[in-house]
DNA sequence: TATGAATGAGCCTTCATTCAT
DNA sequence: AATGAATGAAGGCTCATTCAT
């Protein structure tokens, strides 16, 4: 049921969305919607729970914390396209249009800001390794950045549908990590568990 | 009366925001905005047109063409979070409103299209400057996660009103552009007309 | 000014007309109209003044009351049907619309009523000039007929260009008249399978 | 539902008529007019078409091709007085609001069309049954002239209650009936001042 | 005097939500 | 338990009507 609620969300929009099609595309009646799921703010929030919960879990899944952070960086990434890629409407329903759609914009900044907390540690931890302290500020902003980038490139993987989702993410590894600078002088940055592209 | 219209479109979405809101933010009486802008498509249209155009000029203002690639990027991005930063409701929230909202999506994805396409050229540039030559699409990619982590700052940027659109924007270009790997090292990239943070 | 409202009121209906049309297709502007004519009902009670007086006194024009009754009555249908011809708008106002139009309806049965009142003198002054007294339900019935017939002959007559209103109305008298010279001479149509009343 | 529909048509006109008049006169809510009939144009065709199917079958019914053209014309006229007055607000009313109501008038014109042509089909067998050909022109002018006699001689009858339709359409087929029969024989009305066609 | 500008009021239409079955 | 049927409430849009200039 909750599937029938994402894939006409994600394709009419939160408004255009009616019960109606929601129940239809359910294969039950309306009525049956209020009973299980209440109102359509309680259906589109249990929605956005649902892909929340299954994007979050699909990263930690491949998340091992005795690896190094720039290895469960790496690794979280994938997961991340991964999990947008094969489900599209999901992703549409909570980013897209959660974000921007009250009330449940609150939600969603609270998941982003967990994500954005969980990269923020990690990247800290590669950064701090060793050399010199860097300011938390200094990493929390590219945490953002580095969320803001996966996300267009989930974007942008939705558009290319020939490209895997490994590869990308490790493209944006690569750019990322080893910087631009080092492209051009040929350098690659190279995960010790995979190829790179 | 647009600064009206674009304040409720942000605050309350396209779909929630009503005429009479419009009219009675903006200190006048319906028949009033569907007089000087039309329905109510027309008035997001108009919203939406305006600050797109407001930040496109913003840009291409402080884009001087005789500059080298990675100077007109770095401008170009210090002026984008600048603007930004000064219109929040005007573009950030009206920006991923329009994404998302039919009909609008088309007219917003090409906006965020010529975008993605000045960036390329402008990475393009840059990289293909010296060494071997990037493949396009490696560009393209490139320039999506630019942009992707350029508006994730610009929201980041609206929660830390402490910081400089300009300290950001060196700090973006610092992080992509060395690379986190040679900030590793304490190395710095440092443009030529200003000093890094 | 009226000109321009019988137009509009034609082209476009009532209801459909707007008061912005009148004035603008009378080359004035709107608080002109309400000056001069008043509120819309006010116009459009104008106009069906203006066009019933017209109407009334183009065929009051060519009857000559020491004529025979049955000359004054195809003379009048004659003026009756160039008059429609020459001013289908006002025909279109007048009998078209104003009739089922509330508050109207009532005016124009009043004016149709007078028509038919004359209608049915004529009728029976020569119905009754010689032979046996005609009941004046009959002759009223006759008239109702005849004024119907008349109004769809007029209809019938703007659909047909080529045709002049004369031998319209000529053709009419001709098929209605030789019908009551039967009367009158004591002939009575009697269907087979049926007694008349 | 219907018959709400059709009484405040008729009593307001259609567009004075508002779905909230048609939903209390119905004792419904407004949604359920439209669930069942749709909107307002859908129920003012919908209420036309009820009519004129009531009308044309109450006609079609008494009808007997087996019979002569002139019993089937005044069997007809006789059906069609009574079908109208039995159902005043059905027919009379609502068939001239919809004569002159966009987008209805088409609609309109076609049945009342088609009722013409019926009448000239019988008309032309009674005519050209015996003596010399009647022009075709000639003919459906009287047609027209027959349809709107009778469509006066309705309203006529609904002012008159203790008129029977039998003896009003006998009257009728009396008046027009006798006239037709002169033409056959070569008679006309010849006006003193001026020719004939 | 003549008008551009402004509005109150109303109508069509839809949809989230709930009973009666 | 499950649903067809019903509705209250609200929103987009228009237009007759009136001021202030």
């Amino acid at each position: 049921m909750l599937d029938a609620a994402v894939a006409v969300f994600s394709q009419r929009g939160y408004h255009a969305a009616s019960m109606d099609d929601i129940a239809e595309r359910a294969g039950i009646s309306k009525p049956m919607v209020y009973a299980y799921l209440g109102a359509k703010e309680d259906v589109f929030l249990a929605c956005v729970q649902r892909e929340a919960t299954r994007l979050m879990e699909g990263i930690a899944g491949v998340i091992d914390p005795a690896r190094r952070p720039h290895d469960q960086l790496c690794a979280g990434l994938r997961a991340y396209l991964t999990c947008v890629g094969e489900h599209r409407d999901g992703w549409s329903v909570l980013y897209r249009q959660a974000r921007v759609q009250e009330p449940f914009a609150g939600e969603l900044a609270e998941i982003r800001g967990r994500m954005i907390e969980a990269v923020t540690a990690l990247l800290g931890g590669v950064l701090n390794a060793e050399g010199p302290e860097v300011p938390a500020a200094e990493v929390s902003a590219m945490a953002h950045a580095l969320v803001g980038a996966g996300e267009s490139l989930a974007d942008w993987l939705v558009d290319h549908p020939d490209e895997s989702p490994e590869a990308t993410a490790a493209r944006l590894m690569n750019f990322i990590w080893m910087g631009a600078a080092n492209l051009l002088r040929g350098h690659t940055w190279r995960p010790a568990s995979q190829p790179s592209p």
